[in-house]
DNA sequence: TCTGGGGTCCTAGGACCC
DNA sequence: TCTGGGGTCCTAGGACCC
């Protein structure tokens, strides 16, 4: 047996579900098959984008984002079907219990993709055998459709993914890079967007292979320590680990919506916070989270979007509080003009138990407060009584957890 | 007929402290 | 006393991704 299994350095898998809304309607609904379709939103709530579509609708140029009545102008036998996000959520995990049934070292990074480390699977077969019996089980199983990248880290295997669709498997080593990678647009990089195409371009890059040859300093200059990074990726290079807790970690939860039409009376955006901040705080609640820092967005008609945010001097978590602040943020920075889209998002985010020793730290710095004579905790103790202790070591602790970090 | 919604990460400037 | 500089927190915004 040849076949790639390098003996130091790692194997890990990007897999890539294929259309993946558009696919799951496919599965459920298998008179769609070979017909273009498309997932969107209601046009009539100025939702209507395109966020996937099928293959056969790719021919017809239709792309995620695309208006609907632009699609429809390529495409004007087109089927607009409303999402269901619920039935996605369900495949999804459909889809990752089958990965986990590999190894546990599996990162999702969104509803339809992740990668897996199988470096330590050899018994299971070689990576290309144990990416079919993936790609076989996600077929036969959910009826679904996934491309799978292979490679000797997470950059490369998500580039490989990318190379045959759907339903392909591609192999990325580092010796493959030169032909393989190189030859593509820098724009089909993971990690170059629009924006910064133009600016690498501006100083004639434009292929990965100019890139992987670029100049260090010009390249700083340019774009800062990301530049120095996209190089490397560029030549191969990417030591970022598969790390199946980054799931678990949240750093932000919000709801933002755009309006049909632009609002401006106050009751009307009253009514909107309100509601943002309910849907906001019941996700909190969900994830188990409070937020020590409230941002909103607000986007104008010329779609010039700002963002303010406050710290809070205590975490929150219900509805009134979330809305209270908001509102005040809202208040002291809107311009007067007609608003097309609000947000409200909680981005610093504290563990319920965890707040509930800031919450000691806090009742703590009240009492130290109104009792400014007692300042110690022995003190506060003769004062308050044994509880007050407790409340002290709950200080310590945070502060030292904090300082760790 | 213009262009959704949920996120993450990075940068930069000012304030403040040591 | 003068001066510089580093580190960290906070806020705003940009870019990117799915």
């Amino acid at each position: 047996m040849n076949e790639y299994y390098p003996k130091n350095g790692r194997v890990i898998l990007h897999i890539d579900m294929n259309s993946f809304f558009a696919s799951v309607e496919i599965a459920d609904h298998p008179e769609l098959k070979g017909k273009p379709i498309a997932i969107a939103g209601d046009p009539k709530e100025r939702k209507g984008v395109i966020v996937t579509c099928s293959y056969e609708a790719r021919e017809y140029g239709v792309k995620t984002t695309m208006p609907v009545w632009e699609a429809k102008k390529l495409c004007p036998h087109l089927l607009i079907i409303q999402p269901h996000h619920d039935r996605y959520r369900e495949a999804s995990r459909d889809f990752f219990s089958i990965l986990h049934q590999i190894t546990p070292l599996v990162e999702p990074v969104s509803i339809d993709e992740g990668y897996v480390d199988i470096t330590e699977e050899h018994h299971l077969g070689s990576p290309v055998q144990i990416s079919k019996f993936i790609q076989q089980r996600i077929f036969s199983e959910l009826s679904l459709p996934c491309s799978i990248g292979i490679a000797p880290n997470k950059f490369l295997a998500k580039m490989a993914s990318d190379m045959k669709k759907p339903m392909g498997i591609t192999i990325l080593r580092k010796r493959d890079v030169a032909n393989k990678l190189w030859p593509l647009p820098i724009l089909d990089m993971h990690g170059i967007g629009k924006k910064t195409a133009e600016k690498l371009q501006s100083i004639h890059i434009f292929t990965i292979r100019d890139l992987a040859h670029a100049n260090d300093i010009q390249l700083k200059q340019l774009l800062g320590i990301r530049g120095i990074q996209l190089k490397e990726r560029a030549n191969g290079i990417d030591a970022r680990p598969v790390d199946p807790e980054s799931i678990n970690i949240t750093k932000s939860i919000g709801r933002s919506r755009t309006f049909p039409e632009d609002i401006i009376e106050d009751h009307v955006i009253d009514v909107v916070l309100q509601n943002l901040a309910k849907e906001t705080s019941l996700r909190l609640k969900r994830k188990g989270y409070l937020t020590a820092n409230i941002m909103i967005t607000i986007r104008y008609h010329n779609r010039k979007t700002i963002t303010r945010s406050r710290k809070l001097h205590r975490p929150i978590q219900e509805t009134e509080e979330l809305f209270y602040e908001a509102r005040s943020l809202f208040i002291q920075h809107w311009n007067g003009n007609p608003v097309r889209l609000l947000g409200v998002t909680g981005s610093d985010l504290v563990e319920e138990q965890q707040a509930n020793e800031q919450l000691d730290l806090f009742t703590y710095e009240e009492i130290a407060k109104k009792e400014p004579l007692y300042k110690t905790i022995s003190q506060l103790r003769d004062k308050f009584g044994e509880n007050v202790i407790q409340t002290g070591r709950a200080i310590k602790q945070t502060s030292a957890k904090n300082k760790k970090k």
